[in-house]
RNA sequence: GGGAGCUUAGCUCAGUUGGUUUAGAGCAUCUGCCUUACAAGCAGAGGGUCGUUGGUUCGAUUCCAACAGUUCCCA
């Protein structure tokens, strides 16, 4: 059946048809039942976010492999959703009222909230509705957000819970604080860089003399004010003197002691240390060690306290600025000298990060930790590509106790609360709480209003860790029946850059809240760069629209483009060109549709040898490809399994199948060969179909009767059949004598249409003439014919031992074709004297496996055969 | 400073339990073709001492060691 086809594919239109046509027959939707259960939780996208080049691979990944799973026979589930990202949202909602006049700290919490729901409600969707426009076939009813109602409540009761095993504490920690977002950051959300900045050599007066110093060296004076003690090592003879005296810090003039502590190296400066227990991590820790006095000279917003006496309000860099006339002024300033010293920065808010005391709420890790690492030792989870499970195990092996309060209105709020004498409760509820509260303090007329809850919110992670569980928990906790049946899922999907702060998370959470692991293969992305290996952002300004791709290339030239060159865990270095190779490959695969399609049909005619033997050949390459793809597929060799279904239908079936069956022009099909032909056609797209879900599902419709309702989506993987492997093999020998025409042709000048001769001298296998209906058709010749002799006046060429002549006008440039023979012929001696000498090692004959040598001696005979005739071609231009 | 990875064609990368003058793909380059589905195409070609040096082995791009370069992680 001709259906219209234009001739140009015009993905735009295609692609929102075929999208709104799978959402209205509601195929991206799955419940339990009694089929085999495929489950893919989405790495939930920053609900600030738009897409970007990042998300466009990782959901195409996900895509594929959820539409594969489908097809083969699965219950599928793509659980879509978002994240609430509290710093990132917090900040953008904080920039967005700033904007309209309003300051954060003139609101109340509340007010707040109203406004960042509002925020959030506005353009938390934005980049879901996008993941439509590149295919996602997400069962959009199960989108979650991470602070929806079933989430949070999750999170909640997972902190109750832990609080309640006697994971949870609260400490005094020196923590990544983030002035800007006046929030403590994980060591993860630290980016630390390499700065050009200067070292100060300040002194100090010893106590008890007018003249005395020791000099310290410091990157940082302005923490000077906060100083408690200035220490040496206690093996440097050079301040042996110094052992328990004092000296006076300058400017404030305060009298601290000089202490002894190996922790100083005494080949850096000036050897001689300052102590700011409450500006520096080493030196909190030397604090502990030796009880010094902790004096927090600044503000949460980065400008010096009235604990600094000095400079109070002023900011942190600006005072560092002004400090220093004033040490000079006073006598203490020594030298400055340049010096290069990596500074930290907030991954969120781009400021240096400042070490600040501070009282956290932390999980401990170490026992939570054990089984979630022995489930990636053990292989019960799988990582792809493997060599992050070494990643993976020095971090579970050096864990840290998790500190997961953030000083945050946007998230999860903590649910401790704490009772007018300072002590708390934990609870779910503010009305379990109040019940704790009142067994606590025995006083049963205690009110809520009495309470104070924890003002800072839960870490993000926190929510993110139970998400493949919570996505498929109900309103009420004991529904667990989607719970049972999705959970553990199938494949994650995500970037190598949170192993840690998510992958490793999760695995723990999965342990610890139900027990069993919450997936049994992660698949890591790369990183999207370009071409500069520059990590594509925004910010950068380096990323295209991911959008403006889909309009120019289509959702499914893209997708083909990323995936070209993306083996797993390789950082993919985008360019447009790739893009634009998805885009030719659907031309490609829309002529070859068309030339099928445009073909008239004639079931009167028989089918031509030529077809028939075709078809054949395809069957058993189609056979080999399904294989193929699924061995690719099971290893999560996804580029491999595209660029095996690319091959195979621009080379083998478009480039060889189409043109053998190619009726001339203007000539009619028999129906045999067009059937045939239709019939693998489906088989391709079908075998496209994840990778190009919409063109495969266009022509799909289009070369067949389709019920309504009826989709390429919901049909079946092909599953590959016993067939002749030999076949293949042997129509390699036919492509390549065809080639060998061609080649002919174009050397001798002999135009396409030209009919020509062919002459064969078989060689010692000799030539089987079983694809002679092809060469014949391929090769536009009129006679082939088997001979004993060397054919006069012919061009030839070899394929394998086997020597081909084509007769040609024309005077055969003798001396050329000798040189021509006797090149190949010191070729092929060469080699015969390698394999010679090979076998005649007596070590290699008899350690090498028989089959190894086998191969040799083949080689020995092929090439020996080779050297005859190559020889006997000489003879006759003597 | 500690740890891990990487080094194969001009570029980006495959190379799946070691098999050899005989290492693949895409892009890029070059040469032909506006051949009747496709110039967003087709037919061809060139280009590699597999980072260096040793070792194990009959045999090493593959295993081991050292070195060099490079990237990432941790401190």
């Amino acid at each position: 059946m001709i259906k219209e086809a234009p001739v140009k594919y015009d993905p735009t239109i295609t692609e929102d048809k075929w999208y709104s046509y799978w959402m209205e027959n509601n195929f991206f939707h799955s419940e339990p039942d009694e089929r085999e259960p495929y489950t893919i939780v989405i790495p939930p996208p920053n609900v600030t976010g738009v897409l970007h080049m990042g998300h466009m691979l990782n959901n195409t990944i996900q895509d594929v492999l959820v539409r594969r799973a489908r097809m083969l026979g699965k219950n599928s589930c793509w659980v879509p959703g978002t994240d609430h990202a509290s710093i990132a949202t917090e900040a953008k909602v904080v920039d967005k009222l700033l904007k309209e006049g309003i300051r954060k700290d003139s609101l109340t919490r509340d007010q707040f909230l109203e406004h960042a729901w509002e925020w959030t409600n506005k353009h938390g969707g934005i980049i879901l509705e996008q993941l439509k426009k590149l295919g996602a076939s997400c069962d959009w009813e199960r989108t979650a957000f991470t602070m929806d109602e079933v989430r949070s409540k999750a999170v909640i009761r997972t902190f109750v819970d832990l609080y309640n095993k006697g994971y949870v504490y609260r400490g005094v920690r020196m923590v990544n604080w983030d002035p800007a977002a006046k929030t403590a950051l994980s060591d993860e959300e630290v980016i630390f860089r390499e700065e050009q900045s200067k070292l100060y050599y300040v002194r100090y007066l010893i106590e008890g003399t007018n003249d005395q110093y020791v000099t310290v060296a410091t990157t940082r004076p302005e923490t000077i004010l906060g100083d408690t003690a200035v220490c040496v090592n206690p093996a440097d003879e050079r301040f042996s003197h110094l052992a328990g005296k004092r000296v006076m810090v300058p400017l404030v003039n305060r009298s601290v002691p000089i202490i002894m502590d190996d922790y100083v190296e005494m080949d850096f400066g000036t050897g001689c240390l300052k102590i700011t227990p409450a500006h520096d991590a080493n030196d909190y820790e030397i604090g502990i060690r030796h009880q010094l006095e902790v004096i927090d000279t600044f503000n949460d917003d980065g400008t010096l306290s009235e604990k600094a006496q000095l400079l109070v309000g002023v900011d942190r860099f600006e005072a560092r600025k002004q400090i220093i006339p004033m040490l000079e002024a006073a006598g203490n300033l020594v030298k400055i000298e340049d010096y290069n010293n990596k500074v930290g920065y907030s991954e969120r808010t781009h400021v240096p990060i400042e070490p600040k005391l501070s009282a956290q709420w932390f999980i401990k890790m170490s026992d939570l930790a054990k089984p979630a690492l022995e489930a990636v030792e053990r292989d019960a989870i799988r990582f792809y590509p493997s060599k992050f499970k070494n990643l993976y195990r020095h971090w579970m092996e050096n864990i840290k106790d998790w500190c997961i309060s953030r000083q945050l209105w946007w998230g999860h709020r903590i649910p401790v609360y704490y009772l007018p004498d300072g002590s708390f409760v934990i609870a779910e509820t503010e009305e379990k709480a109040l019940e704790l509260a009142r067994i606590k303090t025995g006083n049963v007329h205690l009110e809520l209003a009495a309470l104070r809850q924890d003002e800072d919110v839960l870490d993000t992670w926190a929510s993110s860790w139970l998400w493949p569980i919570s996505v498929f928990e109900k309103e009420d906790p004991s529904d667990t029946r989607d719970l049972d049946y999705y959970y553990p899922t199938n494949d994650l999907v995500t970037a190598p850059e949170i192993i840690f702060f998510w992958v490793a998370r999760m695995v723990i959470a999965g342990y610890e809240f139900k027990g069993s692991l919450p997936f049994k293969n992660v698949y890591f992305t790369g990183i999207v760069r370009d071409k500069l290996r520059r990590k594509m952002s925004k910010s950068l300004g380096n990323s295209p629209d991911p959008l403006d791709l889909i309009a120019k290339y289509g959702a499914d030239g893209v997708r083909v483009g990323m995936l070209l060159c993306s083996p797993a865990g390789n950082d993919i270095l985008f360019d447009e060109s790739l893009t634009d190779q998805g885009r030719g490959f659907l031309t490609k695969v829309w002529n070859s549709f068309r030339l099928i399609n445009g073909w008239e049909i004639d079931d009167t005619i028989p089918q031509p040898e030529h077809s028939r033997l075709g078809i054949e050949w395809f069957r058993a390459k189609l056979n080999e490809v399904i294989l193929l793809m699924d061995d690719h597929f099971d290893k999560y060799r996804l580029n491999d399994a595209l660029l095996t279904i690319h091959a195979t239908i621009r080379d083998e079936f478009s480039g060889w199948l189409l043109e053998i069956i190619k009726p001339a022009y203007q000539q009619p099909i028999d129906a045999k060969t067009y059937r045939e032909v239709n019939a693998l056609l489906e088989e391709l797209l079908r075998l496209l179909h994840p990778f190009m879900p919409f063109i495969s599902e266009e022509i799909w419709q289009l070369i067949g009767e389709r019920k309504p309702g009826a989709s390429i989506m919901m049909s079946t993987w092909p599953k590959a059949s016993a067939g002749d492997a030999g076949l293949c093999e042997r129509f390699e020998l036919v492509k390549e004598l065809v080639s060998g025409i061609r080649s002919l042709r174009k050397e001798k000048n002999i135009a396409t249409r030209e009919e020509i001769e062919l002459y064969i001298i078989p060689g010692e296998k000799g030539y089987v003439p079983a694809f002679d209906a092809i060469v014949s058709k391929l090769g536009n010749i009129a006679k082939i014919e088997i001979r004993n002799d060397e054919v006069a006046g012919a061009a030839t060429f070899m394929v394998k031992a086997t020597a081909f002549y084509v007769p040609f006008e024309g005077s055969v440039d003798a001396e050329a074709e000798v040189a021509k023979i006797n090149e190949e012929l010191a070729y092929n001696r060469g080699f015969l004297e390698s394999v010679i000498r090979k076998l005649g090692n007596e070590k290699f004959v008899g350690s090498a496996p028989a089959k190894v040598v086998e191969i040799e001696r083949k080689k020995q005979a092929d090439a020996e055969e080779k050297i005859k005739i190559l020889e006997e071609r000489l003879a006759t231009f003597q």
